[in-house]
RNA sequence: CGGGGUAUAGUGUAAUGGCUAGCACGAGUCCUUUGGGAGGAUUUAGUCCCAGUUCGAGUCUGGGUACCCCGACCA
């Protein structure tokens, strides 16, 4: 009989998708929409996942011994200007102010999109000398792009991301720190946030307005469409000319500066609510998991002596290496809890009751597989240590099949259609890599590319139009 | 921004142009409860905004706004 209660709170996940994504957004009090358009509010429990994202890319981007800063949130409308295929990127989405202090401006104040204009300005400024390089920067900050529809998390108006910008004397050492950054972002992907994807160049027409190159983490969402995860972008000297960024070299030649810049945003929360979650909610990996480990308490007949609660401080207590929380509101019941706690995503649950103190063992749950386990309340720590990181990877594997199973080699244009009409996923195809192709491929499929994969040995033909290539690339309908 | 739809209490919903806008959940108070969303008593709160038609509008008309679905744009 445990088995068999309803849960109608919450749509299934299979009968609609973007239902039951916003649903558990607002039901595990993530975030909730705000009184202006495309905007949303983070909720505590949803900014604290945030929180520990920053926590480990922060850690991990001052270890490569970048410093972090602040740059104002308006750029004059002039220096976003300055790049031009930067402004035409960027312009249909900008959001500009034109009054200040009850005066019309005497020029426009664009409100960040990115930062790479502003900051570069002052780059110029600070870089005069080799003994000036590299130059090392990340921002934590909040950037605006009006667009024409929101989604919770994947697409807001105003999101919340971290711009690295570094500026080097070679180009090489600039082409390393793009693939440091990108490093970066995978091993994240993979260790944190437990979501398997692919990573590699971004094609010609996908790539940053402005850059050279630009490389991607792309991953399959469940209903088989495309997530980009985060962007490193090769810059090479495109805004140091620009900018005039110039610094002489230890010949004393002048020379302009090779540059980078690299961002991940919190669309990451929403590739992380939509990879592991279930009908009964949100499952959260423990790495990110505000609260990984809940301790109930159930009382039988009222009466408890005070030692259910002795109990689990003392549990608490012992496992004070994890963040714990002690669910002793009184006025639900262990059942509502149990749902609630599923709801929020926690990773492990565990109850105390008169039997447990009994028997002196623990009854654990698990909240990606259900499964109850009893635990001596001696053996605890050590087993919980197990279980998050069982969690942990098991979730990494299950989203590595889910890859595995929806990624598709195909060489026939018309297989292509169908797959991308019906269950979609990633196709891995050859490419001439030619933008004619690449538009009438997503006009006629909606599917783009997603990145490169590999250069095979022996030549194929190009998936459209036929041309001999050597380049296989990754496609999929994006959101 | 184009096409379609919807808007009633905190949430989900009901109400031929007509009497005091009904129900469930929630929330507040009190009592009893707690091993998978507890029960009783009691209280609470609503027609998106602005015009119009009408003796009379939640219901009809026009405009606005928001949301949902489908396209285009996008991290």
């Amino acid at each position: 009989m445990a088995k068999e209660f309803k849960k109608e709170y919450l749509v299934k996940k299979s009968e609609n998708f973007s239902k039951w994504y916003t649903d558990i957004i607002l039901k595990a009090g993530l975030a909730d929409y705000a009184p202006i358009k495309g905007c949303m509010v983070f909720r505590p429990y949803g900014y604290a996942i945030w929180e520990n994202v920053q926590k480990f890319l922060d850690e991990e981007i001052k270890k490569a011994g970048i410093k972090n800063a602040y740059f104002p949130i308006f750029i004059p409308e002039k220096l976003l200007k300055k790049e031009k295929d930067h402004v035409q990127g960027f312009s249909p989405e900008l959001a500009v102010v034109t009054m200040g202090g009850g005066k019309k401006l005497a020029e426009k104040l664009v409100v960040r999109p990115t930062s790479e204009t502003i900051i570069y300005q002052m780059f110029s400024k600070w870089i005069k000398s080799w003994r000036d390089l590299p130059l090392l920067i990340n921002q934590w900050a909040n950037v605006v792009r009006w667009e024409k529809r929101a989604y919770l998390f994947l697409r807001t108006t105003e999101f919340l991301w971290q711009e690295g910008h570094t500026a080097h004397q070679t180009h090489d050492e600039a082409k390393l720190e793009t693939k440091r950054a990108l490093d970066l972002y995978i091993k994240i992907y993979k260790e944190v946030f437990s979501i398997d994807g692919f990573s590699n160049k971004k094609s010609e027409s996908e790539k940053f307005p402005g850059a050279l190159n630009t490389y991607t983490y792309e991953m399959l969402m469940p209903d088989n469409k495309a997530l980009q995860g985060c962007t490193s972008h090769d810059l090479g000297q495109n805004f140091s000319k620009v900018f005039n960024i110039k610094f002489l070299n230890e010949k004393g030649k002048e020379e302009f500066v090779w540059q980078t810049c690299w961002g991940m945003s919190t669309r990451s929360i929403g590739a992380l609510i939509m990879s592991h979650s279930d009908d009964n909610g949100l499952i959260i990996p423990p790495k990110l998991a505000p609260i990984q480990v809940v301790l109930i308490p159930v009382f039988k007949g009222g009466k408890t002596d005070g030692k259910i609660e002795k109990e689990l401080k003392k549990i608490k207590e012992i496992l004070n290496d994890f963040r714990v929380e002690i669910d002793d509101r009184k006025e639900y019941s262990v059942g509502w809890k149990f749902n609630d706690w599923e709801m929020k995503g926690v990773p492990l649950r565990i109850e105390i009751g008169l039997n447990e103190l009994k028997s002196k063992k623990a009854t654990l749950v698990r909240r990606d597989t259900g499964k109850k386990e009893v635990v001596a309340f001696s053996g605890l720590k050590s087993k919980v240590k197990k279980i998050m990181d069982s969690i942990q990877k098991e979730l990494f594997l299950k989203s590595s099949r889910h890859l595995k199973n929806n990624t598709k080699d195909v060489s026939s244009y018309s297989e292509f259609k169908n797959i991308m009409k019906k269950e979609k996923g990633f196709l891995k195809v050859f490419w001439c890599e030619s933008l004619g192709c690449e538009e009438k491929i997503k006009e006629e499929t909606k599917a783009t590319t997603r990145c490169f994969f590999s250069v095979e040995s022996k030549k194929e033909k190009c998936i459209y139009c036929s041309k001999k290539t050597n380049n296989k690339w990754i496609f999929g309908q994006a959101y």
